[in-house]
This record gives structure tokens, C-alpha cells and sequence, in this order.
DNA sequence: GATGAATGAGCCTTCATTCAT
DNA sequence: AATGAATGAAGGCTCATTCAT
């Protein structure tokens, strides 16, 4: 009966994005209804904050991922090198999407309540200790051998994360992200492969 | 003849520093000046505008360390595990500070225009190109055995760095420093270790 | 043919009086509409204004009295005093409607091109010169003595109003209504009943 | 040793009561920090808020005039006439400064803490409770009979007051103020005085 | 040099009003 | 007729920066 809902709140999400990432948390709301193809009123109509606006634009859902899931499956049965690859280069995807949000929210000042965020572990924190469950499930498969596979854990998602770092705080890339993803896993798998 | 200075530009720089780190660019230049003991006029006469004030708090000085100029001398001679925890120990402890600045630059949409920071290359870059510079010594000397030792130096700082990362930002340690870099030193040097 | 109307136009009147009086001119449109339980849309479908809906709201309708009327009718015939308290009685009860319209009105601001008001006098005018009317006629009729009959009834208009007044604005009240009407009314008669 | 203060509270003060008295609390920070010839940051430094700044102005200072102090010393000697004439002009001269002020109050929807009121009551109050006592005192020093000097003092009041009100109101005056206070005065003492 | 009072541009947010159904 | 989504023009308030001492 009434005027129809026209503004796709993604829409706005998108477009503050977009923006917040490009010039910090200080751009203006302004420019983000701009950007949005919207009016500012809009915009405070669907977010009663700026803040609230920007913790929704940074909270890039973090559902898990088909790939998590499967990984554990892969216990015992498949090819550790292939498997550790493909997660790898997974892991790397979708850090370059969440690093970018998790460093501009952790740089806003923003209390960091944890709020709009998945209410478990921030990303990154999980895909360590998924890969901690990984390394020691193999470990009690008999198929790898290591003293901390926490630690180990914490390495390969450092190595991976890194890379999306530098990549988009430097713009340096030591060679392509597979290339990279490669290394790092033979570099792992050496060091803790159980020998036949 | 004039009444000399009076204030130190370095204790302005520390109350900055710690401000900025708290809250983020958005910090008040009020809230400078009082941290830093200083009035709000003061601050502008030492430094033209906000940004400058920002550019110059986040600037950790980045000049070379002298454990990175002995580590060149290392090469063929010392005992290459104790080099690397000691390196990777070092490493750390400086990106401890580095991090979150670099973090903070790049989330204020201050156009990075290096304005400030050293004028080759950001500080963990630097890192990166010497321990590639190291590897490579020691291939040469026979004693490593890499492909590419640009990605095991990204590797080997990227390990360390996100250990720094997950500190500042999730609060998160998978262990003490020292045993997540010893892990860290011996799963590349188990990979790349010359054998006798 | 049409949809018939089914919002009365009476019920949004009555929220926006309450809702303004309660908050002044800065209540927003959006709380008389909740109030009157209608739509925002509806509410300025009816009232082209802000501006329009207040002073409509605050205009109470102050066509004249039965009691206005039939005053004129007593002179000479009627009991004075029982007269005066009667009147006075009923000019309380109707101040206690229209004094928080009219403060209203004259703190909003609003150039009180007298609009939506009768076009005539504001009613507290209207009761003193009605007064003044009675007045002078029952001196005529010789049952009165007075110097000047329009200071008297704007002395016994100031005083009913005052106590309207105190109770509205302080909550105050030096006793319940009818005393105080007989108090002023005897004070009156006293000075100006002609002894027989 | 810092820039001199030039701006004083008082000039905003002014402004400000001005400003809103003639257009209401709506009128804007702006028009007020223009009236008042200061920027509209410094008018913030003065006044934390829109309101403070309204409550300030509105406050007009209420402390106990002499003549309030006086009129309790001339209990049993003074001409009453004289005296109550006299205080009635303080009075209403008084009140057309306050009332405008309490009724912009009382219609601004600000919740009435009395916050920068008088401590004890707000003015007209004062003054009704005053007069009471200056009544039972000529009561009981045999000058005055009456059966319930607060309601006198109300009425007294309540018919200066009202005078004030419909002056600025309606602007509305039924002769000049001398002689309706003379009246008023001749009215509540041919009803009260005692007879020699 | 040091201070802090003063400034004014700009920001977030509200809200009266319009519009499409 | 009735609705409520959408709008954009202010408004209150902040804050980086300048100024007068």
C-alpha cells in the first residue's frame, strides 16, 4: 500500500565499503549515501549510526566456508600436499577480503566489542585452530609428525596472511599467490611429511 | 637570545603516538596536547597540520638495525639456528612496534605517499629483502639448499609478522615468542638444511 | 465514490494537542502521528504544515458560552454575588483549557498573525470586556459603584487567570478553586456594592 | 600570557534571551552566536549545550530585591496605601522581565528541573508567599482584617501578573499601569482595612 | 617560544515534507 | 484515501587551526 522498498541495504554496505576502505573511517557519511546513489537520510534510516553503518560494512560475513567443512573429511585418505595447497590458496581468497576490514576496524578506535562480528572467533582465529584440529587428526593418523601443531598452524596461516599484507599495505608480491602457497606447504610437509 | 625551546618534539611524538594507537586518526589534537603535557598551540607550531603530527608519531624510526648489518658477516661461518632464532627473536620484538603504526597509517587514508616513512622501503620490506640477501649468501656458501629464497624470507617474516598481528589484534598467542620462533626456524631449516 | 474518509480529523487535533503541550513546538510530526495513531503521510494530508496542525491544535474553538450570554440577562434582577461566583467558577474551568494553548502559542514563535484564532478578541480578552459590559450595566441598574469598570474586570479576569496560571505552570494553588473565586468575588463586591 | 578573554558570558546571555524570546527555543545557535557577535564554536565553549545556554538566559537572576527586604520593616507604621502601591509597581515591573522568561520555560517541553532557577521557589511564588506574610502581619498588628491572607496575596498578585501577561500577550493594557495598580490596591483594602 | 581564547568549516543526525503505490 | 519509504535542507556540535598576548 504504501511506497515500495527501493534501497537494497547490501547496497549500502557495498558502497560503505567501498568508501571506508578507501579513506579510513573518517570519510564522511556524505560520500558514502554518494557513492550508495542514495540520500543521507536513507542511509540513517537503515543505520541509526555511522558507527553502526561502518562495524556492518566491515563485518564481512564469515560463515564457514563449504572448504572448512570438507577439510576435515580429508583426513587419513587424501593427498596432504594437494589438500594443504587448495586450503592454502582458499585461505589466501578469502583473507584478501577480510584483512582490509579487520585492520581498518582494529585502526578506527572503535571499542571492539566483537559487535556485528561472527560471535565466535574472528576469522583468521579460526581458521588456526581449524587447521590445528587438521594437523593433529593426521597426526594421530600416523601421516604427519610434529611436536606443536598449533604453532604449525599458527606459521602456515601466518605465511598466508602475510602475504595478502603486503600485498595490499605495500603492494609487494614475492611471485604469484600459488606459487607462494607452494612453497610454503613443501616447506611444512618436509619438515613434518612421516617418512614411509 | 631568544628564550630557548622548551618543549621536546620527542615527548609530543610519544603522546601522539600513544593516542593515535588508542583511538585512531580520529583522536583529537586536544587530546595530544594534554597527553603530552603541552598546550594545543604549541602542538601547531611544531607541526603545520594534523597529518604531519600523524605521519611523523607513526614514522618509527626505521633506520638499520645493527643486528641486521652483523647478520651479513654471519654468512658461512656461525651456527645458522642460533642466527635465525636470534634474527627472528629481533624481528619480532622491533614489529611488536612497527605493526600497529604501519596498521594505523594504512587505515587512515592519509595518501601514503611514503611522506615520512624512510625513503626505500617500509620496514618488514626490508626485512624481507635481507633475509632474501642471507639466504641467498648461504646458498652460495653451500650450506642452504633453496628454489626460491624470496618466498622463504616472506614465509619467514610473514610467520613472525602475523604472530604480531594476531597479538595486537586478537589478543591471541599460540605460546611464547621464543618457541614460535624456534618452531618457525626449525621447520625451514629442516626443509632446507644442507645435508653433510 | 471514492474511499470514504475514516480519519477524523478531531482525534489528530487531540494527539497533537497533548503531544505539543507536553513538549513544546520541537515535538516532531512523527509523535502526533504515532499518537493519533496514523500515518505520517495521512497527518499532512489533512494539514498542508507543521505550522498549520500547531496552531489548529492549539486554536481551541472559543465560540462564546451559554454562560456568556445569559450574563447579560441578570443585570439587575439576579444576586450578584452568586452571579460572579457562578461566572467565575466557569471562567476557571475554561482558563484551564485555554492558558496552556495560548502560552503555548505565544513561546513557539510563531508570527501570531492571530491565525486559526477567532477572528475577533483571544478569549481572556473577550471575558474582560464581557465583564466591563456587566459591569457598567449594573451600575446603570445602580447596584453597583465603580470608578473605572474596566480595571475591575480586568483585576477579576487577572486573578482567576493568575491562579490558572500558578497551578499550570508551578503547581501551586493557595486553596481549591471555588474558595478563591469567593475570596476575589467578596473583595470585589465589598469595594463596590452600593450599601443600600 | 595567552590571548585575553574578549567575550563576555553576559553579551551572550543577552543575545541569546533576545533571540529566544523572540522566536522561541527553535531559533537557531547560529542566529543567537550572530546576535551576539561570536562564532558559534565559542558560544559552545561557553555553554556545553543548546539548552544550558537556554536555561541560562531564561534564568533571569531572581535574587530578593531591597524593596522585597524593606516591605516587612514598615508592618505597623507606614501608610498601607503608599506601601502596597509601591511594592505592586516593583512588581509588575519585575515580572515583565520574568514572565516572558517562565513561560518560554514552561513551553520549551524542557523538563522544568529548575535547573539554574532559584533554589527555593520561582519568583512569582516568592512574591505571593512575601505579601502573605506582610498581611498576617498587619493582621496581627490590628491594621487589617482578612480570613485568609494567602488567597488575598494570590489575588494581589494574580491581578499584577496578569496585567503583565496580557500586555505582553495581546498587548492588551486597560489604562497604564499606576492606575491599575492604585485600583487593585483600593479594591483588596476597602474590603480589608479596619475600620478606625 | 608558549599559551589558550577564538574561529568557522564541516560533520553526523534529525525531521518536515513529498512520492509511489 | 491511506501508507510509509525516501528525501534534502538545516541544526547542533566538534575540532583543526589561527591569533593576540
Amino acid at each position: 500500500m504504501a511506497r515500495p522498498v527501493s534501497i537494497s541495504e547490501d547496497a549500502i554496505l557495498d558502497a560503505a565499503r567501498r568508501v571506508f576502505l578507501k579513506h579510513g573511517y573518517q570519510a564522511g557519511t556524505a560520500q558514502v549515501a554518494h557513492e550508495a546513489g542514495v540520500s543521507e537520510g536513507s542511509l540513517f534510516k537503515h543505520f541509526k549510526t555511522k558507527q553502526a553503518l561502518f562495524l556492518a560494512a566491515m563485518a564481512v560475513e564469515s560463515q564457514e566456508q563449504e572448504w572448512e567443512a570438507r577439510l576435515m573429511q580429508s583426513v587419513g585418505t587424501g593427498n596432504i600436499h594437494r589438500t594443504l595447497e587448495h586450503v592454502g590458496l582458499q585461505m589466501l581468497r578469502r583473507l584478501q577480503v577480510l584483512m582490509p576490514c579487520i585492520m581498518m576496524v582494529n585502526a578506527s578506535g572503535v571499542t571492539f566489542t566483537r559487535a556485528g562480528q561472527c560471535e565466535n572467533d574472528p576469522p583468521p582465529l579460526r581458521l588456526i585452530r581449524l587447521l590445528t584440529r587438521y594437523f593433529r587428526a593426521e597426526i594421530k593418523a600416523g601421516r604427519l609428525v610434529m611436536a606443536a601443531p598449533g604453532i604449525y598452524a599458527h606459521t602456515f596461516v601466518g605465511a598466508i596472511s602475510h602475504y595478502v599484507f603486503c600485498e595490499q599495505v605495500f603492494n609487494y608480491r614475492s611471485g604469484p599467490p600459488a606459487a607462494y602457497v607452494r612453497t610454503v606447504v613443501e616447506t611444512i610437509l618436509k619438515a613434518t611429511l612421516k617418512k614411509a
